[in-house]
DNA sequence: TTAGCTCATTGCAATATTACGATGAAACTA
DNA sequence: TAGTTTCATCGTAATATTGCAATGAGCTAA
C-alpha cells in the first residue's frame, strides 16, 4: 500500500490530479511565478532566487516539465525555461470548469 | 531532508500549495466531483462510488476538511459532507488570478 | 587542450503520503 | 438493553516526495 490507486479512478480525474501536483508544492508555485513575472525565459539563477540546492531546483523543473506546464530550449551551455502556452490554457480550462460548476449551483447547499 | 521548506516561501505561495493539494490525488478530484455533481450532502456512500476502503475514504475526506475546501455536519449517525462556499470562492480565486496572469501576457514568449 | 561554466542525474537520507484492517465512539433500531 | 450502522482514529506497511552532495555531460573561453 502507498500506491495511489490510480486504475479505479476517470482519466480526467487522474489529469487533474497530475495537473495540481504542479501547484502542490511552495518551490514550484515559486518557479512558476517567477515564470510569469520574468515573462522572458531563466535558467538555473533560480537557485539564487529561491535559496534551494541547485540539485533540488533541477528536480522541481523536471517534474513541472514532465507535466508539461513548462517547457525548456537549450541556449548554449544554459537551458532557457518558459510556460507552455498550449499545455498552460488546458490546465487552466481544467480548473475553471471545475471552479465554475460550483458557482453555477448557488443556493442549494445543505450545511 | 524530505521536508518541504516551507520558510523559504511567500505566505501565498504556501496557501497556493496546500490548496493545490485538494486536487492533488484523483480521490480527492472525485470526492469534490461527486460533491459537485450530488450537491446535496453525502456521506461514506463515498466508499461504494469510489471502491476505496472506508478508512481510506475518511482519510482523504479529513484532508479536505483541513484544506477547509469541505465542511461536514452530524446528521443523527451520519455525517453529511459539502462544499465550504467561501473557502471555494476563495481558492477559486486564487488559481484564477494565477492563470490569469499568463494569459495577459501573450506575445513575448520566448521559447 | 585545459579550465571553468551550467545544468541533469545518481545515490542516498529523511519525511510525507496512500492505503487498509482493527478498534472504538456515537446514534439509531428492535 | 443488545445489536446494528456510520464514521473517525490508530497502527502499520508500502510507496512517493523532498532535499542535497557528488558526479558527469556539454558548452565556452582561454
Amino acid at each position: 500500500m502507498g500506491v495511489t490507486k490510480t486504475n479505479l479512478f476517470s482519466d480526467v480525474q487522474n489529469e487533474i490530479a497530475v495537473a495540481a501536483k504542479a501547484f502542490a508544492h511552495p518551490a514550484r508555485v515559486a518557479i512558476i511565478q517567477y515564470l510569469l513575472k520574468t515573462n522572458a525565459c531563466i535558467n538555473g539563477d533560480l537557485v539564487q532566487e529561491l535559496g534551494l540546492a541547485q540539485a533540488t531546483i533541477s528536480q522541481h523543473l523536471r517534474e513541472l516539465k514532465d507535466i508539461g506546464i513548462i517547457q525548456g530550449t537549450i541556449e548554449g551551455s544554459r537551458i532557457s525555461y518558459c510556460i507552455n502556452p498550449v499545455r498552460w490554457a488546458e490546465i487552466s480550462k481544467q480548473f475553471s470548469e471545475i471552479f465554475d460548476q460550483f458557482a453555477a449551483q448557488q443556493g442549494d447547499n445543505c450545511c
